[in-house]
DNA sequence: CCTTGTGAAGTTCTTCACAGCA
DNA sequence: TGCTGTGAAGAACTTCACAAGG
């Protein structure tokens, strides 16, 4: 559903004003009674024999999905993968925001990064208790990943990208997605293997 | 699957010379009725009333996923981006290697980035002729994509890890999987705002 | 005529549960 | 006894196809 989302302000921005499930499918990759199917579950926003209004269904898309509003994230881990992490500038103009940075090595403690102050991983509970946000993000080693995930979800964060290439655990009603590019990878090559004969 | 090998090496480092598929099941997060699905999809490998045997099965999973060998990978885009992927460190402890770089910024052209020369995008089929890859990294600006893309696939690759934040199109067999953050956190904000009741 | 919304049919994926073997 | 491999049952997801509405 994001991905419609994402679609759909492409074609805001190319002054479209109606779409089909047919194009939006065709732009997305998926199919139109997938679409359809889709949409319907939240309400009826289709005209028959013309489509969809893409700016009304943005907007819709956006409430329902939460996008209408900013979040707030803290990242834990501010490595060379948790600095490039933190001077990502795709975050924010999708209303994400990054408003603190952890780090347990104290040559990094108090140095400033990305316009942030890296504060130490013993103070998590009492920063987040004071300054609580929506979303943690992970990019520690992989041997404190389920540590520090942990002491997160106790810290009441319930949603989590974890960028450790590590299988944690977390309560049913915490939501965790994992991005890990050598998987990604690694779920390609069987495919490359067999095609090639190899 | 990739998980599953992920797993075992784990145990394999600990110690553990046999494992069962509730066991593996807890570590990854999947009932041990699918981990018993999907591994005699391939084969028989488990011994009943024992489980499995880490080393072995951890050698016919390399095998069956292509895990047992080098992957040569390309990258086009050496911006902030593109070079985090260049630095990161996690792709050739498990074979995958980085053998060029390319840009269309005639300032990067030429620089040596991570230990690669940046080339010129316009040398992208010279070089992929001479030197061919099996894995194409796409790490440039949106509206550049597709274009990119479908130069690889004319180049021959049949695999694309796509960083960039567009639903590209490539023939059903050309395989692609896309790193977006973005949409990671846009696909968690819809149960967090349901939980909030905001 | 065009396109939605939606039951029905079809397909794929997941769990159950147990025979069979170490 | 313990755990695998696997058919059968069940659940979830996808496509089909069409009535109804603009």
């Amino acid at each position: 559903m994001p991905l419609y989302a994402r679609a759909l302000a492409a074609l805001e921005s190319q002054g479209r004003f109606v779409v089909s499930s047919k194009e939006l499918g065709e732009a997305v990759a998926v199919s139109d009674a997938q679409i359809r199917k889709d949409l319907a579950y939240f309400g009826r926003f289709g005209k028959q024999g013309r489509g969809y209004d893409v700016q009304k269904l943005l907007d819709e898309l956006r409430r329902i999905l939460g996008l209408n509003r900013q979040w707030r994230m803290t990242l834990v881990g501010t490595g060379r993968l948790g600095r490039a992490i933190l001077g990502y500038e795709g975050f924010s103009p999708q209303g994400f925001r990054i408003v603190h940075a952890f780090d347990s090595d104290v040559g990094m403690i108090g140095k400033d990064v990305g316009g942030l102050t890296v504060h130490s991983t013993e103070d998590i509970e009492k920063l987040l208790s004071e300054d609580p946000v929506d979303i943690g993000i992970v990019a520690v080693p992989a041997e404190t990943a389920q540590n520090v995930i942990d002491r997160l979800v106790k810290c009441g964060i319930r949603a989590i990208l974890n960028y450790t290439p590590v299988t944690a655990h977390v309560p049913d009603d915490v939501q965790m997605k994992r991005i890990d590019p050598v998987l990604s990878l690694q779920g390609m090559t069987y495919h490359l293997k067999a095609a090639s004969g190899a």
